[in-house]
Parts: C-alpha cells; sequence; structure tokens
DNA sequence: AATTCTGTCAACCGCAGTAGT
DNA sequence: CACTACTGCGGTTGACAGAAT
C-alpha cells in the first residue's frame, strides 16, 4: 500500500485557477499567512487541494514574484548555475529573485536548452557536442565505449545517454536489435525507419552511429595515439565540427571505405553488462552501491584524480559535470554561492582536497 | 477556412525528507 | 521506533494560443 492521497480528489477542483479562487487565496493568506496548507482550502472556502493551493501561491501569487521576460543577465546566470549544478532547479531559483523553480525548469526546457543545442552546446553536460563524441573515442583507451551501458551515474549526463530526454543517441534496446539482427551498422533504410523521430534531430542518427563506431575502432588501434586525431577519419572530424545534418550524412556516403562491413567491430561491446548491474528484461541495467562505488573508482581511473576546478570568483566546482575544466573559462560561473559550495563538498568531498591543476596558470 | 503542428506555461503527480505524535 | 501528515522537489502533462500547412 502506498500513501494515502492528500485529500478527496473525487470533491476537489483541479485544473486552472478562477479569478475568484486566486481572490479567496489571496484573502485568506494576508490574515492569515501561509502554512498548514491542508487546512488552508477549507478555512478560505475553497474546493482545492492544500498541494495546491501551495502551489498556486508559491508560483502564481506570491507578491515578490516578477512576471515579465527573463533578462539576458538572468539567462546567463541560468545556464551557467546548470552547467554547474544541473536542474536542480530550487537551487537556481534561489539565486533569481522574484523567480520560482517552475518558472526557471519551463523556461530551460522551452527555450534555453533549444538555443544551447542551435550553437552545438549539449545542453546536459554544457560541452560542444563535437567534443563529447570525440571524449567518447578517448574513453575508450582503456574500455572502449563501456560507458554506455550506464544509465544512472555520471554519464547519464552526455549526449551519447538513451535517456528519453536526450535524443541524440538510439537506446540501449535499439542497439541491442541491431546486435542481434544485424551484428553490424544500420544501414540508411533501417536508421530512417527507426523509432521516436531520430531523424528529425539536427544530428543525423546514422551518421553518429559510424562517428561513435570509428572512434572505438581508432582507440582499439592503439592505446597510446589519441583516438581522433585531425585526420583520423573523415566523419569523426566532421562530427568534431559540429557539421550539419547534410554535411554529416553526407560525409559518411562519401567515404564507404568506413562502412561497418569492412571492420570487425560489434555492437556487442555497447552491450557489455557490467557484472554489477542487474540486468533489466528492457535493456536497463540497475545501479547497485556496489557498483557506484566501483564506478567511482573506474572512472577515477579514466579521467585521472578529481581535481576541484576554480572559477572565476573562487568558488569550486565539481569535474564530474565539467571534466573537461571549461570553468576557467570567463564565461562560466559568477554566482554561485556558499550554499553551492557546500552543496558540492557534501556531494564530492574529495574535491576539496586536491591542489588546482588547471588554473592560475 | 480548416486542420495540424509547435511552443508555452500553469498545474499535477509521485517521491523523498522531515517533523510531530 | 513506527506511523502519519506536511512540505519541497523535479519530472511530466495537458490546455491553450499562435504559426504553419
Amino acid at each position: 500500500m502506498g500513501r494515502p492521497p492528500c485529500c478527496d480528489k473525487s470533491s476537489v477542483r483541479k485544473g486552472p485557477w478562477t479569478p475568484e479562487e486566486d481572490a479567496k487565496i489571496l484573502a485568506y493568506i494576508s490574515g492569515h499567512g501561509t502554512g498548514n496548507w491542508t487546512a488552508v482550502p477549507k478555512k478560505a472556502g475553497l474546493k482545492r487541494c492544500g498541494k495546491s493551493c501551495r502551489l498556486r501561491w508559491t508560483n502564481y501569487l506570491r507578491p515578490d514574484l516578477k512576471h515579465d521576460r527573463f533578462t539576458p543577465q538572468e539567462e546567463d546566470l541560468i545556464v551557467s548555475l546548470h552547467a554547474a549544478i544541473g536542474s536542480r532547479w530550487s537551487l537556481i531559483a534561489a539565486h533569481l529573485p522574484g523567480r520560482t523553480d517552475n518558472d526557471i525548469k519551463n523556461y530551460w526546457n522551452t527555450k534555453l536548452r533549444k538555443k544551447l543545442r542551435e550553437m552545438g552546446i549539449d545542453p546536459v553536460t554544457h560541452r560542444p557536442i563535437s567534443q563529447i563524441l570525440a571524449d567518447y573515442g578517448n574513453m575508450g583507451l582503456t574500455n572502449p565505449l563501456k560507458y554506455h551501458g550506464r544509465r544512472h551515474h555520471h554519464y547519464r549526463h552526455t549526449s551519447l545517454n538513451p535517456e528519453p530526454e536526450n535524443k541524440l543517441t538510439p537506446n540501449l534496446g535499439e542497439l541491442h536489435h541491431f546486435n542481434q539482427n544485424t551484428n553490424n551498422l544500420p544501414s540508411t533504410q533501417e536508421a530512417a525507419a527507426l523509432p521516436n523521430n531520430y531523424n528529425n534531430h539536427p544530428w543525423d542518427l546514422l551518421a553518429q552511429i559510424h562517428a561513435i563506431k570509428f572512434a572505438s575502432e581508432a582507440s582499439n588501434c592503439s592505446s597510446e595515439t589519441p583516438v581522433i586525431a585531425e585526420n583520423a577519419n573523415p566523419v569523426t572530424k566532421i562530427s568534431n565540427e559540429a557539421a550539419t545534418e547534410t554535411e554529416t550524412s553526407q560525409q559518411v556516403q562519401d567515404y564507404p571505405e568506413y562502412s561497418s562491413s569492412n571492420s570487425g567491430f560489434t555492437w556487442s561491446e555497447f552491450l557489455l553488462d557490467d557484472e554489477l548491474c542487474a540486468s533489466q528484461p528492457n535493456g536497463d541495467t540497475e545501479l547497485t552501491p556496489l557498483l557506484f562505488e566501483k564506478e567511482m573508482k573506474e572512472e577515477k581511473d579514466v579521467l585521472g584524480p578529481l581535481h576541484p576546478i576554480q572559477m572565476v570568483d573562487g568558488v569550486v566546482g565539481s569535474p564530474s559535470i565539467s571534466p573537461s575544466g571549461r570553468a576557467c573559462d570567463d564565461s562560466f560561473v559568477h554566482g554561485l554561492l556558499e550554499g553551492d559550495r557546500q552543496s558540492l563538498l557534501w556531494e564530492f568531498p574529495e574535491l576539496f582536497d586536491n591542489p588546482l591543476p588547471w588554473c592560475n596558470q
């Protein structure tokens, strides 16, 4: 049995609030203040759930709220804070007076995320999309593409994850489909037939798959040479330059020598289950505490020791969010406050014990 | 003019944390 | 310690309006 509902759903009103309802709640709160929201509807004469009343007040009626458009300065701050702390909307909202977490979340989902993508920046990691593809190849130096199977930890914050939000990549089920049925890359026709509108996003799916594959092959060839060399292969290079959909597809067609039939690549490399992951029928893996610990260790092996990132105003960020060190960029966070530092300290205590490797150089 | 598509945003849902009993 | 109620949070939904076809 789950928790009982907070109110009798059949007797409460739902949907948009009327001006009369707004007036009632405003009148009640101006006389009694906020608190004990479950009692508010009854006392204010409203046929609403207390939770609904609280939401209406905090997200719309509160007198200190701004209802005008977001300013460019606010936009910058949201992007910077999201880059540093992710989708912790309430924390972000704490830095934008007069804005609610809901406001910011909506603005992010409808405007900012799209804007970043159009700029060739992955809105999840805030890194150039092309660089992420390249980094996946570089990670392959020790264990090519092993992170593709992970849904839950840091690597879900990449453009190559299988999360529904991120349509840049086929999900594991689809990769599994190719692995099981062809043991090969999908043909152009197969890619075109993929579900979920993968072909509608700015980056062509097939080209991406090829780019990932080539990065993997390059890393298998040499454990010393950087994977994405300047002239490693045309498709990966193109993806490094944030190519447009047509350019990338064209490049794939123009270089048939890189087609799957000429390589020993198999999709099973994407699908290796970690021994500590519980495989699920849908291809997902479950992260156990033991696995989390193991991943943290492996992550350090791959990326090196965790180092804090010195930001422009002297506060410290997390390399698991920004492993490239882009935080040193002047455009990065200006507004991180002590609360955020504490939050990072709590999550990544080891960050604060290390020297700053790349800043103040 | 009708229909479909897309963007926006208020509101809802379910979960987690916590305080009170 | 167990249970309940409350609050806060992030993800998601759906109504609506305007644009595109």
